[in-house]
DNA sequence: TGATAGATCGGCT
DNA sequence: GCCGATCTATCAG
């Protein structure tokens, strides 16, 4: 994943991760999604978590870019941002819509359903969908990539993988999270680039901060 | 210390 | 389209 990207501001780095993927290595197999809807939350905005300073729960927000921010909300749900930007800046991007490309079953075990549709086409569901169920992963950060592309890796297959990793990774004690991104397999043209308000805020609604792929059916709402 | 709004979702009318 | 679920952070008093 290009470092440059998640060292830009919010606004400049929520649609420049469209159509990049996110992958999650978990016991049961890989889950990716595509990523076809995003929002930029920046501190100088009172919609954003990090408007009122630094706390205990924005903390990752402000510890520069290549960091997950993952947050509860409504009594009930997840949802997992890519923290960007430069170090003291609280800032990052909302992941709100993906479209499922690996790892659809553990997707439906996760949601408790099985059309791929609705998988992970809102904040919470794609956080549900990749099997977040707590904040253990807010603060940590993305895995590189070279972690796991290694040729072991992938011609041993996951169980192998589960073996070599289990007490970096799945435990929740590592420093790096088990979720990274990678570039879009096919460049994005600035025309598929759709901008609109931002979803279910009432501070600053007015600005143009949502960001999603034109005419794709996995996004939350048109 | 109490009230309330919240970067949501699923079910029901 | 509306509403309840269910918990937390923040703000008023």
């Amino acid at each position: 994943m290009d470092k440059k990207i998640l060292s830009k501001p919010a606004i400049e780095a929520a649609p420049l991760l469209l159509g990049c993927e996110l992958v999650r290595k978990t016991p049961e197999g890989e889950i990716r999604l595509k990523i076809v809807e995003t929002e930029a939350y920046h501190q100088d905005e009172p919609a954003s978590h990090s408007f009122r300073g630094q706390t205990a729960r924005t903390a990752p927000m402000f510890k520069g870019g290549g960091r997950l921010y993952v947050y509860f909300t409504y009594g009930m749900h997840y949802c997992l941002n890519i923290v960007v930007g430069k170090k003291g800046v609280g800032e990052a991007v909302l992941l709100r819509a993906g479209e499922p490309l690996a790892g659809i079953e553990i997707m439906r075990k996760n949601r408790k359903i099985t059309d791929v549709k609705r998988l992970a086409n809102g904040p919470g569901k794609l956080a549900q969908a990749l099997g977040i169920k707590d904040t253990k992963l807010s603060g940590k950060i993305l895995n590189p990539e070279r972690k796991y592309l290694t040729s072991q890796v992938f011609s041993d297959g996951a169980s192998k993988f589960t073996r070599k990793n289990s007490n970096k990774n799945f435990d929740g004690s590592s420093k790096y999270a088990d979720i990274w991104l990678e570039p879009p397999k096919k460049a994005i043209k600035a025309k598929d680039i759709m901008a609109s308000p931002r979803i279910g805020i009432t501070q600053a609604a007015d600005l143009p901060w949502r960001f999603y792929l034109k005419d794709n059916p996995y996004v939350s709402r048109l």
